[in-house]
DNA sequence: GACTAGATCGAACGATCGTACTATTTTCAC
DNA sequence: GTGAAAATAGTACGATCGTTCGATCTAGTC
């Protein structure tokens, strides 16, 4: 790797870590030039836009979310367990040092849906990505036999991003320190009824005390 | 109301609507006065601060929230009723025209999470106040005999948040068609397992296809 | 209708924004 | 070690930011 790329991934690791605090727009090329100790232009030539800087700083999340979420989670047998796996993960994710304002996609997902351009194509599709292998996940742990055969794994995936959605907003707005436990409750309530067990026991149910 | 009233409120209105496309911090003196036609200063001088503005913002938005989704719910029987009503109007809210970018208290959750301030304090606020008016309409429900007594009212509380904000990720990013009925199967699925249920019966069970 | 208080304006401020250019320095292959 | 290429710095640009201040205009009271 040369000092090129070097000094390039670690600007883009320091503006992961300060858009998940400032935002997107937020990021400003001064800012992150102050704080690298490098010239305003310096830095710049590196992405030639601020747009272009946007986009990479995106990318390297989406790496990282792969590496540290996705990958580890394709570890764990099928089936169930890889939902909670990645599910497990996903909440390591959002809570990672390094991302101290939190998932940056949740970020991004604000900020860019109502700004066309390629920062917003990139989260689309980013997140879409992300659906679809939810979705398929929960596809093999119908194959393995651990949820209903008529499960709409969509609709899990969709309600699991809203668990998540919650979490950040209970976590870091509410500063709630229940969030955790709000979020690992109407977890277990999802994946009891993808189950679709007879569900008749009590102390199962996690929308109960 | 004086003619200083009037304009403010007019800015007000206007500056609600914009800040749900660019964000608070993306509210700008010289784009407002632009757009209304005032200068620069003029428009200032009511506010005596940006702050000060994006706080005023918020304020309008809570009211116009306290009008259009809370009390009409409050004029519909107590009870599940009630919780139905409070969640249809909040679709609507988030689905009205005068807020193009959708509900502007998701966009202040997410901008102002990390951001100390009077906006944050009134967004953090509002938040708490609405998580406890769901919760407190749950318990109304229960009272009832609608919902289970052994429901977790903060816990429905919070799924109900996760539910609209996955509703406005998927409509407003995603451009998903699906959106709004995957809300309303994951609100049914909700309500079920809060009335505690025997729930056997396959068909109602919003989980399922 | 005059007077006053309030509303609005115009111009300017220092700061910072993204970006463009040209130098200078550093890296790396030979 | 030298030379070409890449990386970094320096400076400046026009625009826009939030904010200040004094002047002008307008509304509402007596």
């Amino acid at each position: 790797m040369g000092k090129g790329e070097q000094t390039r991934e670690a600007i883009l690791v320091h503006a992961l870590g300060l858009a998940t605090k400032v935002g997107f727009e937020g990021l400003t090329i001064g800012r992150l030039a102050d704080d690298l100790e490098l010239s305003k232009s310096g830095l710049f030539a590196h992405f030639k836009s601020k747009e272009n800087l946007q986009v990479q700083v995106l990318e390297m999340a989406s790496r990282r979310f792969i590496d540290e979420v996705i990958k580890p989670a394709l570890a764990t047998p099928r089936g169930e367990r890889r939902v909670r796996a990645l599910f497990e993960r996903w909440l390591a994710w959002e809570a990672s040092p390094s991302l101290p304002g939190g998932c940056p996609f949740t970020a991004a997902s604000t900020e860019f849906d109502d700004r066309p351009g390629p920062a917003r194509d990139f989260v689309v599709k980013s997140q879409k990505d992300w659906l679809e292998t939810l979705a398929n996940t929960a596809r093999t742990a119908i194959q393995e036999g651990d949820f209903d055969r008529e499960l709409d794994c969509e609709q899990l995936a969709h309600d699991l991003q809203g668990i998540m959605l919650a979490y950040g907003h209970a976590s870091r707005l509410l500063n709630d320190p229940k969030a955790r436990a709000r979020a690992e409750r109407a977890f277990e309530t999802l994946v009891q009824s993808a189950r679709g067990a007879t569900r008749t026991t009590s102390h199962t149910g996690a929308r109960r005390r």
